[in-house]
RNA sequence: UGGGCUAUCGCCAAGCGGUAAGGCACAGGACUUUGACUCCUGCAUUCGCUGGUUCGAAUCCAGCUAGCCCAGCCA
C-alpha cells in the first residue's frame, strides 16, 4: 500500500466517522417533512406560530415556537409569525406586544411575515358564503344549551338540527343579516354540515361562526360576527402557505375538520396539520389563574418574577434565549406526553454561560478575613483573567489588602473530615491572591465569628509560579475596602417539591423558602457598572444576573439564576 | 361509556424485522487557583403485559393493561 492509498484510506474513514456523527435522528415532524418533500407534496417548507394573544408566554410556548422556526431553518424554508385573534372576548393588544417581544428575543425571526388572522376575516366570510352555496353551511336558531342537547354523546349520535333544512337562499340571508348586526350574541350561528352521527364530536356540524357584538383590538366594530377556531386556523394557513401547520396533541381529534375545510374551500395544497406533544416542566406552575393570585396575594412580583417560568420571568432570571433553545432541543420532539427535569434547564443556562460570562468574586455571608502580617494602608491591585478558560474574554484588575471579606462557609472553628478550607493551623490560597493561614479569630457575644486572623507568604502570589508546596482549599475573597455592597437574591423551586404542584383543595403547595433575599453581600468594585440582564459567574457560588427590575445606578440587585453543582454538602452546624 | 393518541433506564429520547444510540440525572476515579469545568469509567440480557408469526421481534399480528385528549357559540 503506497503512502497516498494510506492517506486517502484515512481520509475515507474519516469523512465516515463525520458522517456517523451527523447523523442525528430526526424526529417524526422531519421524516413527514422528508417524506412530503421527496414525494413532492410540497417543494418548500412553511411554518408559523399562532398564539391567541390572551396571555403571557411560557416556556412550553418556547418549544412551539422554536420548533417551528427551527423546522424552517433547517429547510430553507419561512416562518410566520401570526396572531390567531378570532376571539375578541378574550384578547388584548397588550398581549399581542408582549408576545411580540417575547418571540423576538427567542430569536424565532419572521421577518417581514407578521400576520393577524383578523385580517382575513373578510376571506373567511366569503368561504362561509361559498359553503352555505355549497349545501355545507346553515345558520342554526338553536340555543347553545340546544346545540349541546342535540350534540349527543360519546356513546350516542347526534341528532340533525331542525333549522339545517334552511334553503341556500335563506341561509345566505340570514348569514348576511348576521353580519349586518340584526341578531344577538348568542342568537344564531353558522354551522358546517358534516355529519351528526360522526364518532368524532367534532365532526357534528360544528359551529363556525358565532355573533359577539364586540370591540375587537384589530379590527373595532367592523365585524359582530366571529370565525371560530376549527373553520379560521386552516383558512389561516391556507392563505398564507404554510406546508406544515404544527400544533399540539388535543387537535388530533380536530384534524378531520381542517381537512374539510381547506377541501370544501378548495385550496390548492392546503397545509398538513400536524400534533406533537407539549412540552412540560416537572412542578412548575403555568396556569393563568394560578399565577394571577400568586400576583394579587403579593407572593410574587409580578409575571415576571424570577420564580416564574414565563419567558418574561426566565430572561428576567437571567436564562438566555441560547440556553433555552438548547433545553428545547435537547427535550426533543415526540407524540409522548412527558414532563422534562428541571435540572436539565439548569445544565443548558451552565453550559451556554460557562465561557461567555466573566467569573467574579462576591462573597454572600461575609465574614472579616485580617491578614495581619499585611501592611497596614498598602493596596496592591492584582490582574485576574476573566475567564480562565477563555482568554479571549481578557483581565480585570483587583484591589488586595490587609482586611477582606470571605464566605462564612469557608471558616470553621472546628472542622469535619475533608473540610479543606479555613480553619485554625490550615493553609488555603486565596483566589488570584495569595496562601494564606489562618491563625486565630474573633466571635461576637452570641457566640458567631465575626473576624478571622491570618498570615500571608508573599512568596506565594498568584501569578509568580510559585510551586514550592500545595494546597488543598481555594476560597474567594473581596477586598473590604473596595468591596461594592449588594443586594443578592436566592431563589428556590416555588413549589414545594416534596409534595407536588397542588394540595388536595387545588391550591398551591408552595415552598416558603423560595426567595431568600441577601442585603449585606459584597461584590468586587467592577460589579459597579453592570448593567440589567447583565449576568456573571460568581465563582464557587452560581450564575448571577442584574435584576432588571430593582437594580438602581451603581446599586444592582442580583438574581442567582443557578447554582454550581457541587459534589460537597457542608455538614450542618 | 364511543372516538383519537401514547407506552423503550429516575427524566427526556433514538430505534422502522438482524440481536437496545445519545443527552440530563446519578455513582466512582483522574485533573484542578472554582469541592466548578474537563476527562475517563459505570449505569435497560431488555423495550407496559400475554400470546402468536419468524432462523431471528422493541420493531409484524392478536388480545389485554395503563395514561392523556374530546361532548365551548374557547384556542
Amino acid at each position: 500500500m503506497t503512502g497516498t492509498d494510506t492517506m486517502s484510506e484515512l481520509e475515507n474513514m474519516n469523512v465516515e466517522t463525520t458522517k456517523e456523527k451527523e447523523v442525528v435522528s430526526k424526529n417524526f415532524i422531519e421524516q413527514i417533512i422528508d417524506k412530503d418533500l421527496a414525494e413532492g407534496v410540497y417543494d418548500t417548507v412553511h411554518t408559523r406560530f399562532p398564539p391567541e394573544p390572551n396571555g403571557y408566554l411560557h416556556i412550553g410556548h418556547a418549544k412551539a415556537i422554536l420548533v417551528n422556526y427551527s423546522i424552517a431553518q433547517k429547510y430553507g424554508g419561512k416562518f410566520n409569525m401570526r396572531f390567531d385573534d378570532t376571539n375578541p372576548t378574550k384578547e388584548d393588544i397588550e398581549f399581542v406586544e408582549s408576545i411580540k417581544a417575547d418571540v423576538q428575543w427567542l430569536g424565532a425571526d419572521w421577518e417581514d411575515r407578521l400576520f393577524f388572522a383578523s385580517d382575513y376575516f373578510e376571506e373567511m366570510y366569503e368561504g362561509a358564503v361559498k359553503l352555505i352555496k355549497k349545501g355545507k353551511a346553515y345558520v342554526s336558531d338553536l340555543s347553545a344549551e340546544q346545540i349541546k342537547e342535540y350534540r349527543g354523546s360519546f356513546t350516542e349520535p347526534g341528532k340533525e338540527d331542525p333549522f339545517s333544512t334552511r334553503s341556500v337562499e335563506e341561509n345566505l340571508k340570514l348569514f348576511e343579516e348576521m353580519r349586518a348586526g340584526k341578531y344577538a350574541d348568542g342568537e344564531k350561528v353558522l354551522r358546517a354540515r358534516i355529519d351528526m352521527t360522526s364518532s368524532n364530536i367534532n365532526m357534528r356540524d360544528p359551529v363556525i361562526y358565532r355573533v359577539a357584538h364586540m370591540n375587537h383590538h384589530n379590527t373595532g366594530d367592523k365585524w359582530c360576527i366571529y370565525p371560530m377556531y376549527d373553520f379560521a386556523h386552516p383558512i389561516e394557513d391556507a392563505i398564507e402557505g404554510i406546508t406544515h401547520s404544527i400544533c399540539t396533541l388535543e387537535f388530533e381529534d380536530h384534524r378531520p375538520l381542517y381537512d374539510w375545510v381547506v377541501r370544501e374551500l378548495e385550496y390548492p395544497n392546503p397545509p398538513k396539520q400536524i400534533e406533537q406533544a407539549k412540552m412540560y416542566l416537572k412542578n412548575v406552575v403555568t396556569g393563568k389563574r394560578y399565577i394571577k393570585k400568586l400576583v394579587q396575594d403579593g407572593i410574587v412580583d409580578g409575571w415576571d418574577d424570577p420564580r416564574l417560568v414565563s419567558i418574561s420571568a426566565l430572561r428576567r432570571r437571567g436564562f438566555t434565549p441560547e440556553s433555552i433553545r438548547m433545553f428545547v432541543e435537547m427535550c426533543g420532539v415526540s407524540k409522548a406526553n412527558s414532563i422534562a427535569d428541571y435540572a436539565a434547564l439548569e445544565y443548558c443556562i451552565r453550559e451556554d454561560l460557562k465561557l461567555k460570562r466573566p467569573r467574579m468574586m462576591a462573597v454572600l455571608d461575609p465574614i472579616k478575613l485580617v491578614i495581619d502580617n499585611y501592611p497596614e494602608d498598602q493596596t496592591e491591585m492584582l490582574e485576574v483573567a476573566n475567564n480562565l478558560e477563555n482568554e479571549e474574554m481578557g483581565s480585570r484588575q483587583i484591589p488586595f489588602g490587609r482586611e477582606l471579606y470571605i464566605d462564612r462557609e469557608d471558616f470553621m472553628e472546628e472542622p469535619p473530615k475533608k473540610y479543606f478550607r479555613l480553619f485554625p493551623g490550615n493553609e488555603v490560597r486565596l483566589m488570584n491572591a495569595y496562601f494564606v493561614t489562618c491563625t486565630g479569630f474573633e466571635k461576637d457575644e452570641n457566640g458567631n465569628v465575626t473576624t478571622v486572623h491570618c498570615t500571608y507568604d508573599p512568596e506565594t502570589k498568584c501569578g509568580t509560579g510559585f510551586t514550592g508546596r500545595k494546597v488543598k482549599g481555594t476560597i474567594h475573597w473581596v477586598p473590604a475596602k473596595e468591596a461594592l455592597k449588594a443586594e443578592v437574591r436566592l431563589y428556590e423551586n416555588i413549589i414545594d417539591e416534596e409534595k407536588g404542584v397542588y394540595n388536595e383543595d387545588g391550591s398551591l403547595n408552595l415552598n416558603p423558602n423560595s426567595l431568600t433575599v441577601l442585603k449585606e453581600c459584597y461584590v468586587e468594585p467592577a460589579l459597579k457598572d453592570a448593567v440589567a440582564y447583565e449576568s456573571f459567574q460568581f465563582v464557587r457560588q452560581g450564575y448571577f444576573c442584574v435584576d432588571a427590575k430593582d437594580s438602581k445606578e451603581g446599586a444592582p440587585v442580583f438574581n442567582r439564576i443557578v447554582s454550581l453543582k457541587s459534589s460537597y454538602v457542608l455538614p450542618k452546624a
